[in-house]
RNA sequence: CGGGGUAUAGCUCAGCUUGGUAGAGCGCUCGCUUUGGGAGCGAGAGGUCGUCAGUUCGAGUCUGGCUACCCCGACCA
């Protein structure tokens, strides 16, 4: 490509509002332009580098068995409605009205379409399992599209499905699909930390995360300082420390004048807050129901620690939690800043009268404890479990921080540190085949509900990703696998016989198979050099009159300082070698 | 969806306090000179100052509404 003809420019300032790296390199070096919040144009450059990641893409998956495949962006209503999800997406899915009552919604993801075509596809055993993707766009109305490229409104995801017909089948292949991702980012020269994001409950599905660690990232992951140990918040092993009491006092109900917070009571009676249990109040939508179907919701969890509330949902079996309001607090006859379990009916289990009190394990490790008395102004000390009080559920619903002990080595401590997510691998089981009734015969002649997996990546955003790991002040660094253009060629100068030369060097190099870029522009030799430097191609190959007289083109890395004279003569071959 | 910020030429910004005929640099066009790290001189093109309303003889400037965009947070398969 003759940079004298393309389309678009190179610009000196990037967009004032640009505050990512990658976001103000890709604009000035002309690799996509903004059109809306979230929403962007590839330029030439940006389409060559996001073919180069496809192919990538592809190639990984077609080694693991995937067919490419191109699904729709136009979806039924229907297909939504049949999963649930045409409700539960409510507020993130383009909803398009056509004439009539048709109903369409821009592909947010593709499990719904995937589901439609196993029901009409999948039979029996004989036809799985299958491995199926497609690089297509993905339409999300995120209520914040944010650093440039990185959550967008508009975007390119390859997402890819598997289809299993057992449980066993699907956790035998999830490692390959993991590993082909590693292989994706490892290729691209992103960096990635997997993240566990096992979940526990909602049927064991299981889930990994490929993470960036970037301080303007939109997700955040917890690691271990000394193990490597890296996990979602929600799915983060830390060591509960604590124990229980050699002997347990009595309970004893002593006055706390005007101590509503966890704070508060520990300093007024003198002990620290892992000497407390806190109570929390939620309640609980089941999932599909109404908010007023719901349930209030009685949570436990000692005084130092907080509730993560995915790990709270998981222990109820799903839905949505929000905080309850006092009049619900006192509805269940606790009293707010005074609450405990304790002299209340505690439900025994989910379908039992009385108030559902779920404690986190945390409970177990201390005791004497200091606790509510529903009583506005007093608390009990000496509260132990379970000589004092029931509860309904236990369960692990305390959120790892900063400082914890890790739970895989024992010995580092965790740090939450922000981060880009580039990938996710998911199990999904059986939530898509069952509302849909997706189901293959068995070898005996049963039906059996499919199982389904579904990994995705979104290309704009490892683009982004990409910069923002490879870049130094004067631009970005592209890693070859997915630079736009193998050389950078320019001649430096005015002259005919310059221009012949540099023409020549760039119909050898075009012919023996090199994407080039071709700096024919006549404009001064700062210019050029800046903008090779911006757009970031692997090597750079300029002839000028001073190359000339010292034998030959300099030939220069975007990576490295060095520059070297190569005679015209072996100049191809200097290429080849230099970029194999 | 909460909090904060911004909106004047393609880009970066000044002008607003104190209302009076739209500015600079870069970029763009033409000419001449220049050519190894964002060249020089000269001549040009380009803006209903985000939008709607109000105050005023007069609004880029003051007031209010709206919209768009950016940042922090909530949310996010």
């Amino acid at each position: 490509m003759r940079l004298s003809q393309s389309f678009g420019k190179t610009l000196r300032n990037a967009p004032a509002d640009a505050e990512m790296i990658s976001h103000q390199l890709l604009i000035r070096a002309n690799f996509v332009r903004p059109l809306g919040a979230g929403i962007y144009t590839f330029m030439p450059l940006g389409f060559r580098v996001l073919t180069k990641i496809h192919r990538i893409m592809s190639e990984e998956m077609d080694a693991i068995g995937g067919q490419e495949m191109l699904m729709p962006n136009l979806h039924p209503a229907a297909i939504w409605e049949a999963t649930g999800r045409w409700e539960e997406w409510g507020n993130i899915m383009y909803r398009i009205q056509a004439g009539g009552s048709r109903e369409y919604g821009m592909s947010p993801t593709h499990e719904e379409v995937v589901v439609d075509l196993a029901t009409r596809e999948i039979e029996s055993y004989r036809d799985m399992p299958q491995v199926i993707y497609h690089v297509n766009k993905k339409y999300r109305d995120e209520a914040r599209p944010r650093g440039g490229m990185i959550r967008l409104r508009e975007f390119i995801m390859k997402d890819a499905y598997s289809l299993n017909l057992t449980e066993e089948g699907l956790d035998k292949f999830y490692p390959s699909m993991v590993q082909a991702y590693l292989n994706i980012f490892g290729r691209c020269g992103v960096p990635v930390i997997q993240v566990n994001a096992d979940v526990g409950a909602m049927g064991g599905k299981s889930s990994h995360e490929f993470v960036f660690p970037h301080e303007q990232g939109e997700d955040s992951f917890i690691e271990c300082d000394s193990c490597g140990y890296a996990a979602n918040v929600e799915a983060a092993l830390f060591v509960h420390q604590g124990d229980k009491p050699q002997e347990e006092t009595p309970l004893k109900k002593v006055a706390t004048p005007d101590c509503k917070t966890i704070q508060d009571v520990a300093d007024f009676i003198g002990v620290s807050t892992s000497q407390t249990l806190k109570a929390v109040f939620y309640w609980q939508t089941p999932a599909g129901k109404l908010e007023k179907d719901g349930r209030f919701v009685f949570v436990i969890i000692r005084g130092d620690l907080d509730v993560n509330e995915v790990k709270l949902i998981n222990a109820l079996g799903g839905g949505e939690v929000r905080a309850a309001s006092d009049g619900e607090i006192r509805a269940a006859g606790a009293e707010p800043g005074y609450a405990s379990p304790i002299g209340l009916q505690v439900a025994a289990d989910f379908q039992s009268d009385g108030v559902l009190v779920v404690a986190d394990e945390s409970l177990n490790f201390g005791g004497n404890y200091v606790f509510g008395a529903n009583d506005e102004g007093y608390h009990y000390t000496g509260a132990n479990y379970p000589r004092d009080f029931a509860v309904t559920l236990k369960a692990d619903l305390a959120e790892a921080q900063t400082g914890y002990i890790c739970g895989n080595c024992h010995e580092g401590t965790l740090v939450s540190r922000r981060a880009i997510e580039c990938g996710h691998c998911f199990k999904l089981g059986t939530r898509y085949s069952e509302p849909t009734n997706t189901t293959a015969l068995d070898p005996n002649g049963k039906p059996q509900l499919i199982y389904m997996g579904s990994y995705g990546i979104g290309l704009d955003r490892l683009m982004a990703v990409v910069v923002e790991a490879h870049h130094d002040k004067d631009g970005i660094i592209w890693p070859s696998s997915i630079a736009p253009y193998d050389v950078h060629l320019m001649h430096v100068g005015k002259g005919e016989e310059l221009e012949t030369i540099a023409q020549n060097i760039y119909q050898e190099l075009q012919a023996a198979g090199f994407e080039v870029l071709y700096d024919d522009r006549n404009v001064s030799p700062g210019v050029k050099f800046k903008d090779a430097d911006l757009i970031g191609i692997p090597l750079r190959v300029s002839v000028g009159k001073r190359s000339l007289e010292n034998g030959g083109a300099e030939v220069k890395r975007r990576s490295s300082s060095e520059r070297e004279i190569v005679p015209l003569e072996g100049l191809l071959d200097h290429v080849k070698s230099s970029t194999s």
